[in-house]
DNA sequence: GAGTGGTCTAGACCACCTG
DNA sequence: AGGTGGTCTAGACCACTCA
């Protein structure tokens, strides 16, 4: 057992070298220059026997940061520090009244129009759905403390949930609502910027040609696609942070 | 063991239960409205009967599902679907020169200044330095088939990496030569939306006040902040996709 | 062909939390 | 107090891919 580990083992706990500190011991050799970037390290067999546990637990220590993008590796090639800065980061995606409440400001909600149309043609092509079909449209507002804090524009399909068509959205905004009755989906989201539009710098109480930070979500059950939302927010009071 | 496991069992692979087909099993059930949002589901044990394979293997499949937020977990209390539509999703956040090359088009690189000054106060607060001391300041153009994608204002502790006083980055940008030569650190992104000064205008060839796409990114080794850079990218042009 | 990572098992102990 | 998830082990087989 080479010195170190011995080290890490009298300093640290008694308890067998879990994948935690493994993980602690990897991002430290490497931010420490110790493993370069590209290099390869030793493979699973030769570090759990460093580190004086099963090549399971280096196995969970070293994939976990390979999701991470820290490391890279393949079978027989063995396992290396990644050199390309393409990095994953997890993102949290909160639902706005949640993001406001744990911000400690008052949640409020306003509808401004709910409305059944046939799918304007991008619509319908982003649900997947034919041209002529009636869509539910939903356009509202959230705000933090009286203040405008996103506005929401949503389309419903109504082929994936028929109920939307009964529910109101006077009291509950339709993410909310979403949550609470359709199963957890698939999404994907789309960021990116734009320059508020006269009627939604009026209705965010901004400039027009204000910077707006747009989100856009799809979001997919089993067989249909559910709904596509944009949410503008004010650029100037919105932050999303990531942090890996 | 039960129908539907012995169904799978048929219509799949002869190989024991994967914690792959666990994962699309449990999603396929939420999904399907089998298994309710908020509700809690059998515990690993019961599930490992059930799937015919071992507690460790349900544990995978379980924990990676909380990992990306579409279960919670509790000890003693047990396993629910997420109510929450707080959702993890990965973002893969690539180099520049990286994504416009996998585009297909050509990238283009200008160095627009570098500078070696007294930082100010917001950035040596941001870099966790005194404010006397010097930073290194660079601004860079990146373009897609010679049209301004994005622009990079930088600044780099000397204290973090001194070696950077002494490079150009007249061919190589400062973020291409920090990922060849420094070891991979912890960051974080804040992502926002801003309008256009009358300079970044001129230089994204854009109009004064379009909107902007803005990441900003700190880079962490050890013992230091190394750099805080800010990229601006045309709202319009400019999409960062994040899927689960 | 051989070495690496990817996965599964059966069993074990423990920390945490709820009832 | 007891049940649940969290983790570790020792061993095994396999898939992939490099030389």
């Amino acid at each position: 057992m080479p010195t170190d580990v011995l080290e890490e083992t009298v300093l640290g706990s008694i308890r067998p070298t879990s994948f935690q500190t493994i993980k602690q011991d990897v991002l430290h050799k490497i931010r420490a220059g110790i493993w370069k970037s590209g290099a390869y390290i030793p493979g699973e067999q030769e570090l759990s026997e460093k580190y004086g546990c099963s090549r399971t637990t280096v196995n969970r220590a070293l994939r976990e940061l390979a999701d991470s993008g820290v490391l890279e590796r393949r079978r027989k090639a063995g396992t290396k520090v990644s050199s390309t800065s393409v990095q994953a980061a997890r993102l949290w995606i909160p639902i706005v009244r949640q993001e406001i409440e744990d911000r400690g400001q008052d949640y409020g909600y306003k509808l401004l129009e709910k409305t059944i149309e046939p799918a304007p043609a991008a619509i319908s092509k982003i649900l997947s759905i034919e041209e002529t079909t009636d869509v539910i449209c939903v356009k509202c507002l959230h705000y933090a403390d009286d203040i405008p804090y996103q506005l929401e524009e949503r389309w419903l399909n109504p082929a994936a949930v028929p109920e939307a068509k009964d529910q109101s959205f006077d009291e509950m905004g339709p993410n909310e609502w979403l949550v609470m009755t359709q199963p957890v989906a698939d999404m994907e989201h789309v960021f990116t910027a734009s320059n508020a539009t006269k009627e939604q710098a009026g209705l965010l109480d901004i400039k027009e040609k204000d910077a707006l930070f747009v989100i856009e979500r799809r979001t997919w059950s089993e067989h249909h696609t559910i709904t596509v939302v944009r949410f503008f927010s004010p650029g100037a009071r919105y932050k999303m942070v990531s942090q890996v």
